[in-house]
DNA sequence: TTGTAAGCGTTATCAT
DNA sequence: ATGATAACGCTTACAA
C-alpha cells in the first residue's frame, strides 16, 4: 500500500504538503494541489487511519458494549446509535459481552486503550469497579439504560423512566376494568430482578388503586419469548381467574400471548396481554402487542450525543440529554375483561 | 494516560524491556520483570492498541459489513462471527451499510485502510467494483452468502447451497401431499429477485414432480414480516385453493402465518406454511415454523476461519471452508392438506 | 539480560 | 506556499 511519502516523492513535495491537500488545511498552491490529487488517484493512495489516529491522539470510533444481541432490542438500539455516530463521522464498534463480566472487562480494556475514543456501556453485566477504573483512566464513559438499582456510579448516564412505564401499563389495564392481573417478570440466574423499576411502578400503581397482587400471580423467567411462554403458562394454568397479564418486556409478552393461544384463550377477548419497550416485533404480532414505548431511537441518539459532547467538551451537563417520557401504545392485545 | 516509557522510567529500564515483560517475549530477569509488573499495576498502565497496531502493521480487528440489521438473521450471524473472532483474539467491527452502496463504500474505504485487518462482506448492496478495488489494494476480503447471481468476483467466498434449500422445501411439501402451493418471495425496489436460488430450486423441484405454479400463485414483497403478511394475504384472498405456502425466508413465512390467521385459516390444519433459514424466532412461533436450516452459526465460523487464514497464510484453498448442506427442520406449521 | 535506535504512517509546528 | 522535523506510543532487530 502506498504511503504519504510515496505520494510526496512522486509529486516532488513533502509529506506536509500532501497531508495539507488531503485535509484541505494549511495553504497549498492550486497547481501543486492538483498535481498531488492526480497522483493520489493514480496510485490509489488511501490514508492509513491507524497512523492518523496515533498522530491525532484519537480514533474515529466509539464503542458500544451490549450484553446479549439475542434480544432484538439491542440491534434496534445499536442501529440507531450507529446511524447517529455515523452522522458525526464516527464508527461504532459493537462489542457483545454475552453474560460474562470478564469478557466485558476484556473488551473494556482493549477498547479503552486506543481502539476507541469513548465507551457507551449498556451491558448490565459490567462490573462497576471495572467501569470506574476505565473512567479514571480518562476514558469518556457513558452509561445507558441501567435499570438495576445499584450504587450511583461517578459517571454520566442516560436513564429511562421505567417506573413511569410500569405505571402507565397499570393505569391502562385498570382503566379497561381489569382487577385480576398477572405479572410476568425477569430474574437473572442469581435471582436478582432485571426489570425492577417497571415491576415496582406497576405494583405501586395497582396498590394505589386498591388492587393487590398475590405472589401466585407473579411469575419469573428468563427475558426471552420462551421464558414468557413458560411463565405465563404456569400463571394461567393456576385457574386464578386472571383477565390480564402484564409482562415487563415485549419478548416476555409475546411468549405470554403464545401461552394464551396454547391454552385456548383468545387475546384480547379472553385475556389482555401487554409489554414494555415497543420493539419492532411488537407491532408485527397478530394481534399487535399493546405496549409502553420507551423511545429507543431517541435514547440511542441522545446517548451518542452525550458521549460525543463529553469527548469534545470534557465535562458536560447531564440535564440537556434527557430521555423521552414513556408512552402507552394501544394496540390489539388489550381489551376490557370478558363478561 | 501513562505510556510505556513512563513505566520504563519508573522501573529504571528501557521501553524494550518493559515491552518484553508485557508480551512475555525476549528474556528478562525475574527480578526486573516483577518490578516492572508492579509498576504497571501501580500506575495503571495499559498498552495503547493504536500504537501497537501501527508498529505491528496490523490491527486486531476484523470488519463485518452487513446491510440491514433489521433482519434478525444478521444479529444471529454477527453474534456467531464475533464469538469465533474473539476466540482468535480479534475484535469484530460490525458496520451497517443500510441499503446505500455509498455508505458501504465509505465503510469499506475506512475499514480497509488500517482500521481492520480484513473484511467480511455480507452486504448484498456493495458494488462489485468497490470490493475489487479494496481487494486489489491488498486487503483480505471474503464474501459470505452472496446469493444473487452476479459476475464471479475474483476473491474468496463462502456460499450456501440455497438451491438445495428450495428443493428440500418442495420435496417436503410434495411428500405431505400438497399440489396447490403458493410462493412468497422477495424482490428489491429495482425488481431484482433477492432469493433467486431458493426460488428456482423450489420451482424446479415442483416442475420435476409435474406440479406447476401459475403466476397468480407467486407474490413478491419486501423481506420482512409485514411483507410476508401482505404478500400472503393477496395470495390467499385469490381463492385459488392453495393448501400450502412456501416463503423464501422465515420472516416472510411468519408474516404468511399471520395472514392465514387474519383470514381465519388455521395453520397447519387448513394451510401449511414453511420458510428458509431457521432464525431463532422460527422455533418460538406458535405453531413453530417448519423451515430449512442453512446452518447460520457454522457458516459464520467458517467465514471467520477463511478470512483469518487468508490473512495469515496469504492465499488459501477455498475447498476446506465448506458450508453445511441445508437441512429440513420439521415443526408444527406443516401438515398434509385438508380432506 | 538489558540497552540502543530505527521504524510504522500520520499530524503539526516551525522555519524558510 | 512549501520544507524540515519532531512528535504519537509501540515493536523489534541488533548491539552491548
Amino acid at each position: 500500500m502506498p504511503t504519504l511519502s510515496d505520494v510526496a516523492q512522486r509529486a516532488g513535495v513533502t509529506t506536509a504538503t500532501v497531508s495539507n491537500v488531503i485535509r484541505g488545511k494549511g495553504s497549498v498552491g492550486p497547481a501543486t494541489a492538483e498535481r498531488v490529487r492526480a497522483i493520489i488517484a493514480d496510485i490509489g493512495y488511501r490514508p492509513n487511519l491507524t497512523a492518523r489516529a496515533l498522530a491525532e491522539g484519537r480514533a474515529p470510533t466509539l464503542a458500544l458494549l451490549v450484553s446479549s444481541i439475542a434480544n432484538p432490542f439491542y440491534p434496534e438500539f445499536a442501529r440507531a446509535a450507529e446511524q447517529a455516530a455515523r452522522r458525526e463521522g464516527h464508527f461504532l464498534l459493537v462489542c457483545h459481552t454475552e453474560t460474562d463480566a470478564d469478557i466485558g472487562l476484556a473488551y473494556l480494556d482493549r477498547v479503552s486503550s486506543g481502539l476507541s475514543e469513548g465507551v457507551l456501556a449498556m451491558a448490565g453485566n459490567l462490573r462497576p469497579q471495572d467501569l470506574v477504573a476505565v473512567a479514571d483512566r480518562g476514558v469518556p464513559v457513558v452509561l445507558v439504560m441501567w435499570e438495576q438499582t445499584r450504587e450511583a456510579l461517578p459517571m454520566h448516564s442516560l436513564t429511562v423512566d421505567f417506573h413511569t412505564a410500569g405505571r402507565l401499563a397499570a393505569e391502562h389495564l385498570l382503566a379497561l376494568g381489569h382487577r385480576s392481573i398477572g405479572l410476568v417478570s425477569a430474574k437473572t440466574a442469581e435471582g436478582c430482578l432485571v426489570h425492577v423499576q417497571r415491576h415496582c411502578g406497576f405494583l405501586a400503581t395497582l396498590a394505589e388503586a386498591g388492587v393487590s397482587l398475590p405472589d401466585t400471580s407473579i411469575e419469573y423467567d428468563r427475558d426471552t419469548i420462551g421464558g414468557g411462554f413458560r411463565a405465563a403458562l404456569d400463571l394461567l394454568s393456576r385457574a386464578n381467574g386472571l383477565t390480564a397479564v402484564f409482562a415487563t418486556n415485549d419478548l416476555l409478552a409475546i411468549g405470554a400471548m403464545q401461552a394464551a393461544a396454547a391454552l385456548g384463550r383468545r387475546v384480547p377477548q379472553d385475556l389482555s396481554v401487554m409489554g414494555v419497550t415497543d420493539i419492532e416485533l411488537a407491532a408485527q404480532m397478530r394481534p399487535a402487542l399493546t405496549t409502553v414505548a420507551i423511545g429507543t431511537v431517541a435514547v440511542a441518539e441522545s446517548s451518542i450525543r452525550l458521549l460525543l459532547d463529553k469527548i469534545r467538551l470534557g465535562s458536560v451537563h447531564n440535564e440537556q440529554y434527557s430521555t423521552p417520557p414513556p408512552v402507552l401504545i394501544r394496540r390489539g392485545s388489550t381489551a376490557p375483561p370478558p363478561r
